[in-house]
DNA sequence: ATGGTAGAAGATCTA
């Protein structure tokens, strides 16, 4: 079963890509960030008419998640717990399919400018993804976060490590929060299987760091060691980045055999 | 040191 994470940035300037993209791309689930959107104004039908159930969490102007499937999605539950009045829609899990595989969509915060209050938010945040990975593994059934975690978690995740030194994706702090996620005995996919440094899954459109291959990998899937086990294939697919009014971001998949 | 781009909302903020 073939899913993917998008971080689309604007499900509405988007609907041309992701049109096509799903059309070629073909993929059982999908979970997309920064729709930018909210529930009511989603283009829901360029989703159901290919056939996928969709499942939202959206709020105006920025931010927003949401999951494709054309596997059942149930237990489907928005907003990361821990903070009864954070109102920041980044979160979204649902159960695909009847195997007991749960599926977190999560937009980390970017917490720039750091320090300040929002790089506090990013790592208070990322303390309350941590517990509700504790929580999700004591369960032991296989799940994966997946989605834009903002956070760079080595140097060979960057072309150019030394220029996001001071950025609250880079900072100690940030990657430390990471390592703590993986130190949970959670997986990082496309590390797994790519361990070589080189791989981005997004690119700025300023100064054409596309086309110079200026990238960092920020986009991520972190299995249980359930799902790990059930792991065939993970890569990132760099071809839409180069199509027409691209999305900053590209698709990170994983194959799972669920 | 600066500015370069994009989206959504709406004349500015976020990334």
């Amino acid at each position: 079963m073939k899913l993917v994470t998008f971080n689309i940035n604007g499900v509405k300037a988007r609907t041309p890509v992701i049109e096509r993209w799903l059309d070629e791309a073909k993929p059982d689930v999908a979970v997309f960030q920064e729709i930018k959107s909210v529930d009511e104004a989603f283009p829901r039908s360029v989703i159901e008419d290919r056939g996928y159930q969709l499942e939202t969490h959206g709020q105006k102007g920025f931010n927003g998640v949401a999951i494709l499937s054309k596997l059942p999605l149930t237990n489907v539950t928005r907003g990361l717990p821990g903070d009864e009045s954070d109102e920041q829609a980044r979160y979204i899990e649902a159960d695909v399919g009847d195997s007991g595989f749960r599926l977190c969509g999560l937009y980390l915060p970017n917490g720039n400018p750091a320090p300040g209050p929002k790089y506090d938010y990013k790592l208070a945040w990322m303390e309350r993804l941590e517990a509700r990975a504790r929580d999700l593994l004591a369960r032991e059934t296989p799940f994966a976060l997946t989605g834009d975690f903002n956070v760079i978690p080595q140097p060979a995740d960057a072309a150019r490590p030394d220029a996001w030194r001071e950025d609250a994706l880079f900072l100690p702090q940030t990657r430390a929060a990471f390592r703590r996620l993986e130190l949970l005995g959670l997986y990082d996919a496309v590390r797994l299987r790519h361990p070589g440094p080189g791989i981005y899954s997004f690119w700025d459109y300023q100064a054409g760091a596309r086309q110079r291959n200026d990238g960092i990998r920020i986009d991520h899937w972190l299995l249980s060691p359930g799902a790990a086990d059930r792991l065939q294939d993970a890569w990132v697919e760099g071809a839409p980045r180069d199509w027409e009014k691209p999305s900053d971001h590209t698709p990170v998949w994983v194959d799972l055999a669920l």
